[in-house]
RNA sequence: GGGUUCGUAGCUCAGCCAGGUAGAGUACCGGACUUUUAAUCCGGCUGUCCGGGGUCCGAAUCCCCGCGAACCCGCCA
């Protein structure tokens, strides 16, 4: 054993795979003062926590390649001239007469931004922003309106019949066979789809265009019957996914891109459209599996079932997001707001590891480790600890207190000793654990049953607290009244807990009811009797 | 029809992608402490790491075959 290892980079398997794409580079001899990567960003619905996935890892290479010492830099392309193909579940009805335009060209249903592709993409990179990835933003609107595309859509469109072919054989879709790879945007009803290339004038860089009814998923979409001519170079109009990334690869000079494993089929032929037509070799991909909302769990009423990084920001530190996509790459599958507690906890034990707090065994596993820590942390890792505070005991304690909840969370705190003073990082911190306290982890209230002896000893104890002066030793008391009137301490205790905390236990009672409030605790009480 | 992932303690799962003593949480049981419940601390938790084969000094981890489960593609983007 104990060969040496040569690690790469930080050691983990983001450093592993920007390594290859280094040496692919090498081998292949392209110029390497710039590589760049991409990510490409769905504008079509709710981007899930899942869609962030894709621009985070990328963005994870980046910092990995230029740990290498190279230049590198992060494409956001937001898909935002694709068309609408199904209401996305929550959302309004009324967005039917839209089917089949440009996301970007449809008003945005909750009437906060320019339209709805626009609304949709702004949620992503709000959520981007919030974790700090850097990324120059791209429009697929921009995009065509300025012709980025428009060598590579001429080449594509004069090697159609090869391109048909080569669809039908790798994936088996015949559509490319009859009909040519480019949707215009209809000029008379606006509409991606239904408009069918049938002539490209390659000395014009035309397309003729007819628009047709067409079927989109499980629903028919009329066409306008229009008959145009769109100018490739500047009308809208876009590449279907079957070629439209090879293209972007190229005009963009992409060497990077990740993919989910929905658009494999997709990413084979443009790999094979990038070689063969553009002479475009195509960038290092990895595959990764999709995120799946686990059953059953509330998540969001009124925006469907979908899980957004929003949301996930309400319990849980940005932190928790970058760990939970940096931890691996395979395997993750089901994720939801319950994983929040463990990845809070996690963060935690990779910052011993990294200062050493926490001793690991095995060398390999603690660099990569601390390698996690470090794109945790964007590669730039604080110098020093934070304070270390339990995300589950805070949830307990925020549970207990949901008044005045930060002072006396914090109290608490430092009576354990956990903290040695409050401070913002802290504050934060029990902001977050309450929410998750107040929203997941909230005990349905219970039925109390009492009987004569306890409402007369439970009336005893209102009238202890209502009085000015503070009992001295309030838990010997309480044990007091209970053992006086014959009933067993242990179900005083357990009424008194039902009561409160809406739970058969708790901390210590004394000190529980001095910290919540006398008065308070007493009003609680007389409302059951 | 094509493809991918997963299968580990009673339960939920981590560990696998860079092979090196089988792990966590929870549930449950026991002990310590407490004037009582709780909290806390300590200990236990009975493992065919789905089955079979291969590589290796060494496999939960890598490779192949099988079984089971889930998901994606087979419209379109």
């Amino acid at each position: 054993m104990e060969e040496e290892q040569i690690t790469i980079g930080r050691g983990t398997w983001i450093d592993k795979l920007a390594d290859e794409l280094v040496q692919r580079e090498k081998t292949l001899g392209r110029k390497m003062d710039l590589l760049r990567v991409e990510s490409g960003l769905g504008a079509s619905g709710i981007p899930h926590i899942g869609s962030l996935g894709d621009a985070v890892r990328a963005y994870g290479v980046k910092l990995a390649l230029e740990n290498f010492g190279y230049k590198s830099e992060l494409i956001a392309y937001s898909d935002d001239l694709d068309g609408l193909r199904k209401i996305p579940e929550g959302l309004p009805e009324s967005l039917k007469e839209h089917l089949g335009k440009p996301v970007s060209f449809i008003p945005d249903p909750f009437g906060c931004h320019d339209s709805y592709g626009l609304h949709m993409s702004s949620i992503l990179l709000d959520g981007l922003d919030k974790l700090g990835i850097k990324y120059k933003f791209q429009r697929g609107v921009d995009t065509y309106r300025n012709g980025l595309l428009k060598d590579q859509i001429h080449i594509i469109l004069t090697n159609s019949q090869k391109i048909g072919k080569k669809i039908a054989e790798m994936v088996g879709q015949e559509k490319y066979q009859e009909t040519l790879p480019y949707f215009p945007v209809c000029a008379n009803c606006g509409r991606l789809y239904t408009a069918t290339s049938y002539q490209y004038i390659a000395e014009e860089k035309k397309i003729k265009y007819r628009c047709v009814d067409a079927t989109i998923g499980s629903k028919q979409l009329k066409g306008c019957g229009h008959d145009g001519i769109a100018d490739i170079t500047k009308d809208l109009g876009k590449l279907p996914w079957k070629v439209e990334f090879a293209a972007r690869w190229h005009a963009f000079d992409i060497r990077f891109e990740a993919y989910g494993k929905d658009i494999m089929d997709s990413v084979k032929v443009n790999d094979w459209v990038a070689e063969d037509i553009l002479n475009f070799p195509a960038p290092t991909h990895v595959k990764y599996e999709m995120f799946l909302d686990k059953g059953g769990k509330k998540i969001s009423k009124s925006l469907g079932n979908v899980l957004t990084s929003q949301a996930w920001l309400r319990y849980g530190t940005p932190k928790t997001i970058l760990l939970l996509l940096y931890k691996r790459i395979t395997g993750a599958r089901e994720v939801g707001i319950d994983d929040i507690p463990g990845l809070m906890e996690e963060y935690n034990e990779l910052e011993n590891i990294y200062f050493g707090k926490t001793k690991v065994e095995n060398v390999a596993k603690a660099t990569r480790s601390k390698g996690l820590y470090e794109y945790v942390n964007l590669l730039n890792p604080p110098k020093s600890p934070t304070q270390y505070v339990n995300y589950r005991l805070l949830i307990q304690l925020c549970k207990i207190f949901r008044e005045n909840r930060i002072a006396l969370v914090t109290k608490k705190l430092v009576e354990y000793s956990t903290i040695k003073e409050p401070s913002p990082e802290v504050e934060n911190l029990i902001m977050l654990a309450g929410n998750y306290a107040d929203d997941y982890d909230n005990p349905t209230k219970v039925e109390v049953q009492l009987d004569n002896i306890s409402r007369q000893v439970l009336g005893q104890l209102v009238k202890i607290l209502g009085s000015e002066e503070e009992p001295a030793d309030l838990q010997n008391t309480i044990y007091q009244i209970a053992k006086e009137s014959g009933m067993q301490p242990k179900d005083l205790f357990k009424m008194l807990y039902q009561i409160i905390l809406a739970s058969d236990r708790g901390p210590k009672i004394g000190p529980l009811i001095l910290d919540i409030g006398r008065k308070k605790v007493a009003d609680s009480i007389t409302g059951y009797l």
